[in-house]
DNA sequence: CAGTATCCCTGTCGATACTG
DNA sequence: CAGTATCGACAGGGATACTG
């Protein structure tokens, strides 16, 4: 059946800034961030206590990424033994939805796409030896 | 104000089962092939005209990954001079509404980003400067 | 506390050449 | 036509050390 999953005659087409901004906003420490976040203002080293694995430079590099493109929000908020907030922007708010999509897709599927993957690797494995 | 930002209950977390989907998913060339096999089945050698850029290499391991995670379907078609046809799945037809809303999402954005962007290039060019 | 600076390693990607 | 094989360039990421 050629359902109605059928491709909508609008359907969107990627193009190079769209995936450019695909790679700074939903890379592999953006959406963990993003997660905690959405959930309470942060100052640094909570993120880093809160995002397991992450690195000091990985985590300045995500949040400057971040900051850059207009999703989270940098704030001194004392400056004597330094304290930095983060906190996500309005516009970073509005990507929680999408990605939310995108993250109930991966449950749903997970099941399906790690069968699909062993009866890959099976497969391949079976004509490789 | 600690508003209503305020993460709803049932809010998605990331976990590295899912980071690991995303990246064999949404990297750098699927979403394109997505796109492409979304319209129409096609040819090893289509594929790479219709998507600007790519080299075969990459056309090739995209193609590899996502067979292997079920999205796409791999088929010989004829074996003389050899053709091979690839069409999206039905777990593949599932993924475009989420990758829709995704690059809904940076179409309705993108001037906003841009506009952070360059906010930012010139904040930091100024104080670096 | 919140970073910056450095080194190094690994994976990725493109270019090129070759094959059934 | 549809790949595989190989190589070199490069970026991302981690570990470590240092700083205002």
């Amino acid at each position: 059946m050629d359902d109605t999953t059928a491709t909508p005659p609008g359907a969107l087409r990627i193009d190079p800034s769209h995936r450019d901004v695909l790679d700074q906003v939903l890379d592999k420490w953006s959406v963990s961030i993003l997660d905690q976040l959405c959930e309470r203002p942060c100052r640094f080293n909570v993120l880093r206590r809160e995002i397991p694995g992450i690195t000091q430079k990985s985590l300045t590099a995500t949040l400057r990424r971040l900051e850059r493109n207009g999703i989270v929000e940098r704030r001194v908020v004392a400056d004597r033994p330094v304290a930095v907030e983060y906190r996500i922007s309005d516009l970073g708010k509005t990507l929680r939805e999408p990605v939310d999509v995108v993250l109930a897709w991966v449950t749903t599927h997970q099941a399906r796409i790690d069968r699909a993957r062993r009866e890959f690797d099976d497969a391949t494995e079976a004509a490789g030896a």
